[in-house]
DNA sequence: CAGTATCCTGTCCGATACTG
DNA sequence: CAGTATCGGACAGGATACTG
């Protein structure tokens, strides 16, 4: 809305940044995804001014992500809940919390991603689309796609060339 | 380093958030899983300025996500390369490129994750951890763990309550 | 309750210039 | 090539007060 640095960029990670790169946006939808909605549990659950998480909140529905809904007329009440836009951000939620988890607590483990239906674990994990299985990480490569310059795609081929002909490369720690 | 907001806030998507989540860092992210190593590449790919990519690279090193390597004495050169936390943070990526091609183009996708061994499509999912099986992302909730307040445990048992109950207010798109 | 209106500050970031 | 030094602007974000 009132930024506009990588919104007419190519690359699909650079566009979704342009729109919930702040910050705040994400541990807005974060908690949109615990099941708040409305505009005081946002405030008191995140502890932000209400100036502010009023910019997020009317961002967020400008990119179509959350839509405001009146669910009473008098008093007016007005909540926040979460388009398909909105409800297709879970995985990267996921993947960001599973990351998270993995390397940046000390074993306290705040946030869990569960099947509501049985309280199983969830994972993340890059699958072949066709086939359904699961591909190891080091095979994947972000490749190009056709809107995408001719430098990216030379970049693109030596990469993948380096990661299937050295995997230990990319394994490696620092010393 | 500079900046600790949320550094010891027990949520893992607001502690990955105080790690990466500046936009540039991100953004160094993909290029790294695309290849790039070195400090001109960087500069050059995302024409951000040199003092700018030199804070960003010593924060993802000093986060170890990424480390500095001499790959030549003389001239001494340097490059930056993924360690395992950096390469962890794959799925993270590969999720945000995926939520940008579906809501954020125009259908000119530019960049794909593909499996390199046979340039099949990858699809980032949400399975089941023990039995490897998809869960649909509606069943899915962000449940506090062991570290979460009282207050967080109540919104998510309500929120794990109002998903499986009434599925269709979680797909309903705004009038 | 659900915000808007102001004011202020930190810092993210850009641009340019310079060094081993 | 691989950065550091410095300056300035824009804006995210904080704090407080006020309204329907």
């Amino acid at each position: 809305m009132q930024k506009t640095r990588f919104s007419d960029a190519p690359c699909p990670v650079a566009r979704a940044l342009d729109r919930v790169g702040e910050w705040w946006s994400i541990l807005i939808l974060r908690d949109a995804f615990q099941g708040l909605s409305r505009f005081d549990e946002f405030q008191q659950s995140l502890g932000m001014s209400p100036t502010l998480l009023a910019r997020r909140l009317k961002d967020l529905v400008a990119h179509g992500i959350l839509y405001k809904e009146r669910y009473q007329t008098r008093p007016a009440r007005y909540h926040y809940l979460l388009t398909e836009r909105g409800n297709d951000f879970l995985p990267v939620l996921a993947a960001l919390s599973q990351w998270g988890n993995n390397h940046l607590t000390d074993g306290d483990v705040c946030a869990l991603l569960v099947d509501g239906r049985n309280d199983r674990p969830i994972q993340v994990q890059l699958v072949n689309r066709d086939t359904q299985q699961p591909v190891p990480p080091q095979f994947i490569t972000l490749a190009p796609g056709p809107a995408a310059s001719d430098g990216i795609h030379q970049r693109a081929e030596l990469m993948r060339q380096r990661r299937l002909a050295d995997l230990p490369e990319f394994t490696k720690e620092p010393s």
